[in-house]
DNA sequence: CTTGACATTTCGTATACACGAAATAACTAT
DNA sequence: ATAGTTATTTCGTGTATACGAAATGTCAAG
């Protein structure tokens, strides 16, 4: 059944393409694609092409009009790529001076070439962590993943106390601004207040207060004291 | 004059070819059509279809029926490829638990995937080191590199100490071999014997004797005590 | 000189992936 | 139901790279 997914079996675009499909579809929803042309910047005729062969492949089902979800084959390969990707920033990271707004592309060029090995000395090294800098749950070498479930700001109650847990953007510009402002993971924040219909979050972190805009605040998971996680 | 030789601008394939075309033409001679396809592994007919693009894009000269040598541009390319490759072995194995007869395939894939300043953390961290585990000089982000000229173990007189400098194979199994026997970058040895007509060198090493093939004792590349290297 | 033998190039073709334009399916609002 | 909008697919093409078969150039031996 499980199709060979070794190395070279399947091309950086293939790889590129299922990973996309990863995060589409994680909610629950098959992927469009015109989504998935969006999230590769490529254009739709492109991404209908790709999709017949990976379904023919077995690493896509595809319901026509409809969009695609992964096959059980295809979420490995997904997965694999996760942890590939999750751990080369958690590396650059650690040990090559990254900072967390620029490992991104890197990673997204190492994911496609390098072998298990490094992948899993470099876990190994590293202490087999279990999230990368950006609080993003690595996938296990097996494909297990221990997904938490947390709140994003935007959506935590005024007063409430709160723990960044997840800082859910690959874009350089708001990862340096959020650093900045201290918002990374672990820092503990209170919001103080909210505007109506999306508005900005006023919130404290440690002695200083901080306006952001609903937009960041979508993207900072926290889990809330007193909650399980 | 100097053409675009930043990122991506060049395909694997064409650094590929330029590498290969760099390490053919080591001996002054231009290198055949045949030779860069029994390099690459590829049919003669593809490599000639190659050789014509990079002609044409100015990082190859081509001869017909004479063969092709490096431009300035060509060797450029070929001289930064070849720090990415050696740099990027001596990084696996100093940091990533990489022995020297495994490393070889590993590099092979990543040097064309990180990016300069990944390259150049590496060399920081590794203090910025002048040869890879194999002896190999390591250009220099500029394009300079200190070739040092050294004698052939299979050259050395009998009779003759040397001091192993440079293990010129990256096949594994031999590397294995040689590492087995101690015959590193960096060992003595004192030339006991020598069979005539490319016969076996046997070896002093340490209070062992050795005896290797002639295959063998022409990659170990030596310095003899006395000489200037 | 001429003739093999061998190296090299040319030619037609295949695969993987991208594109735009045009055709088609699906949904939405009347 | 049906027309319009939007999403999706199909079709014809282009580029990069590989191949084998056939044509052609080169050189050494006679």
């Amino acid at each position: 059944m499980t199709a060979d997914l070794s190395r070279d079996t399947l091309t950086r675009s293939a790889e590129d393409y299922l990973k996309a499909v990863y995060h589409l579809t994680a909610d629950g929803e098959a992927a469009g694609t015109n989504q998935l042309a969006e999230a590769l910047d490529l254009a739709p005729a492109s991404v209908s092409g790709m999709i017949r062969r990976l379904a023919e492949q077995g690493l896509l089902d595809h319901a026509p009009y409809r969009g695609v979800t992964l096959t059980a084959d295809g979420r490995r390969v997904a997965l694999r790529m996760l942890r590939r990707h999750r751990l080369i920033e958690a590396y650059l990271v650690a040990h090559l001076g990254y900072t967390w707004d620029t490992v991104h592309d890197e990673a997204e060029r190492l994911e496609h070439a390098v072998s298990d090995t490094l992948v899993e000395r470099m876990a190994k090294v590293l202490g087999d962590p279990l999230e990368d800098p950006h609080g993003d749950p690595i996938p296990g070498p097996d494909g297990s993943l221990a997904e938490m479930v947390y709140v994003p700001l935007a959506d935590v109650p005024v007063g409430q106390e709160a723990e960044i847990r997840r800082v859910h953007t690959s874009q350089s510009d708001r990862l340096r601004y959020l650093s900045g402002a201290g918002l990374v993971p672990g820092a503990r924040v209170k919001v103080v207040a909210r505007e109506p219909f999306a508005g900005p979050v006023r919130l404290r972190i440690g002695k200083r207060d901080q306006v952001i805009a609903n937009e960041l605040a979508l993207m900072l998971l926290c889990s809330l004291p007193g909650s399980l996680a």
